[in-house]
Formats: structure tokens, sequence, C-alpha cells
DNA sequence: GCCAACGTTGGC
DNA sequence: GCCAACGTTGGC
């Protein structure tokens, strides 16, 4: 991972927290609870720095795509669900001295229309995002400079 | 619901 | 540390 990076991709399934969700949470801001991988929880815990840029990815739906953009909105703190037994993130070999999943708050800015998978794949400027790479299935994945302003310049098109 | 791809677990 | 078995992700 490269230290400059400061925009992501990071996928929410908008059965769980769709962009609509996160913009009608207080400020617009949503603790990203719920990852459960550890290169995911790494770029959050370490890499991500509060004011990066976040492209709002809806999975695991009928439409998958980029739906929003956000910016990372807090520094990092534990995940209160991996110590509610209740809940489905319930991780029993993590305790509160030692938090195994760190997370972070995303605000979220705008909905955009939707950029499609399949969009995104056709986009030339994007044959290399990490998203589209082979049997990718991490949900939190680094953006660079130019993929980033490849989306927003597409997003201003008419 | 299928299944390819990948991550994690746990026996050895 | 290896690696088979199993679980999960996520598009289709």
């Amino acid at each position: 991972m490269t230290p400059s990076t400061r925009y992501w991709l990071m996928k929410s399934e908008p059965d769980e927290c769709s962009i609509d969700d996160a913009l009608a949470a207080p400020q617009a801001t949503v603790a990203w609870i719920g990852v459960r991988n550890y290169q995911a929880r790494n770029f959050m815990r370490d890499a991500m720095r509060v004011g990066d840029g976040v492209l709002f990815y809806h999975s695991s739906c009928a439409e998958p795509g980029i739906a929003g953009l956000a910016r990372v909105a807090s520094e990092p703190y534990p995940d209160p669900s991996q110590f509610d037994p209740a809940s489905p993130y319930f991780d029993p070999k993590s305790t509160p001295d030692a938090p195994r999943w760190l997370l972070r708050d995303v605000q979220a800015l705008r909905k955009t229309r939707l950029l499609s998978l399949a969009a995104l794949r056709q986009h030339p400027a994007l044959a290399d995002m990490k998203l589209l790479q082979r049997g990718n299935r991490l949900s939190i994945t680094e953006v660079s400079e130019a993929e980033w302003a490849t989306v927003c310049q597409w997003l201003d098109a008419p």
C-alpha cells in the first residue's frame, strides 16, 4: 500500500446501509461496522486519514456500482459490534482490552447517478482499478488519484 | 441458487 | 509451516 493513498472505494450492501441510509443518518455519518477482513481492517486502522475521499459502492444487489461520494470522517476506533453477542458481527475472540476490529466513521457527501460495475469495466481509464481486478473480494480498496479524477469527471459529464 | 475465487481454520 | 477442508464474498 502506498502511504500517499487518499482515495478509497468502500463496499456496502444497500440492504444494510445504502447511500440514502447514510445521507439520512445524523451528520450523514455512519460507523463502517462489520468489516472482518484483516487487509480491509488495516486500511481503516493504519492507512486512512480523515478527509480521504470515498467512493460509496453498492454490492450484493441488483445493480452493483458506485452510488455516491463520501469522506473518511473519524480516526480509527473499535467496532462495537464485535463485542455484541447478538450481532452477526460478534467475534468471541476479541476483547475490549485487545479489540481485533477497528473502523472509521464515513460521512456521505452526496448521492450520484449509479456508475454500474458493467460500466466501470468498460471505461479504459479504470482498467487497473483494484475493484475490477480478477477475483477481487476486498470490501475496501485503494483508488488512485487518476481513477478518482476519472470518476469525478464522469459524474460531472452530461 | 450457482459457483469461482479467495480467506481462514486447524490438524499434523 | 503446510495444506486440505471449510466458509464467505459477490456477480451473474
